[in-house]
DNA sequence: GTCTATACGAAGATAGAC
DNA sequence: GTCTATCTTCGTATAGAC
């Protein structure tokens, strides 16, 4: 394994770029095509479920690196930062699309008519985020009902305001979150 | 006018009812045309804009009836029992759909590459119902800058709450949201 | 002015050539 | 085993009958 796999892995790539621009349903097979620069026949090669399984393996991917980005920063630097970096994340991620890149996990969420596959892989993800974050406040003093209620208000917070972003061309949202979020979080935080 | 617009109106409905569940993007013409039990071509004649003009008008619908509720809740009841209200109504929609129908205004936010007019719809909605939540919470004695802060983080955290269920199969996220959001705009609110 | 039949194009998937 | 050509289905939109 290694160069075999390249192909595949461009695919991939390409479709959680625009499964988060445009998402699922709003993203075709030839879109995925063109982008990675692939022949037309290959992608059901690599993936012979065809758009079902390439958006579940999308979605998985995108919630794993995030994931793992997201249990780094809580490692190194506790859950106030790490959410800093998530909303400085989508903040960019909106500002440089032009308001028009989202989150891939959320795309896979709310779509899924025909993939449903995708969209229980976005709630794996969103449960693993969630405790995780949980699991970091815990540790940092708050008790574990509070801690879980908080991190699944940051996650849906966050995921809200990317929401609110996109449909307003704004990062007002996300600002205003991020504002809230900390000061909450540090709050509570501090009474260690 | 009146009985001549029962047709439209009807077809309207189905098409709020759709993009809920499947999105936009997920929802075909046919799809409305047999849920409002409608003849093909007079869709056509109703919405002479098409499929853009049937997600664009179906939003401002919705989005206006929801605000609507807010608002007068808001009135009547305050910020904490509006909010209560919000997601109670959201969490009963995924019980009664088993998880598949959501926000309206959530769905046309989110989609829209071909539908740019109804993305927009969808974040004047959602500043209509920050602004009203906003202003309520002033008038309960916050400081604007921090009640605009807090009216935005309720809107995102139940939007978010409602994409987490979804993929989630589950209203955990909705309860936790409420109870984080109650309890926070409650200690802020006692203030006064 | 309502509805039916259909044209035109896009998208998902496959078969077979190289 | 990689890519090209094509088949089929579905979806949007329209034209024209009643």
């Amino acid at each position: 394994m290694g160069r075999r796999s390249d192909a595949r892995e461009k695919m991939l790539l390409s479709a959680v770029g625009l499964f988060r621009r445009h998402g699922i349903d709003g993203t075709s097979i030839g879109d995925v095509i063109a982008d990675a620069d692939a022949p037309r026949g290959s992608i059901y090669h690599h993936f012979p479920g065809g758009k079902t399984q390439l958006a579940e393996e999308a979605t998985r991917r995108a919630g794993a690196v995030m994931g793992g980005a997201i249990a780094h920063s809580l490692a190194f630097d506790g859950p106030a930062a790490t959410l800093r970096l998530l909303v400085e994340q989508f903040r960019n991620e909106l500002r440089n699309s032009d308001f028009e890149s989202g989150c891939p996990i959320g795309a896979a969420a709310l779509e899924g008519g025909g993939t449903p596959a995708a969209r229980l892989a976005a709630g794996e993800s969103f449960t693993a985020w969630e405790a995780d974050i949980a699991a970091s406040l815990w540790r940092a003093g708050l008790p574990m009902d509070r801690a879980e209620a908080m991190a699944t208000t940051a996650v849906a917070a966050v995921e809200g305001a990317i929401m609110l972003g996109r449909a307003q061309r704004s990062t007002r949202a996300l600002d205003r979150v991020e504002t809230q979020l900390i000061e909450l979080v540090e709050a509570l935080t501090a009474e260690s």
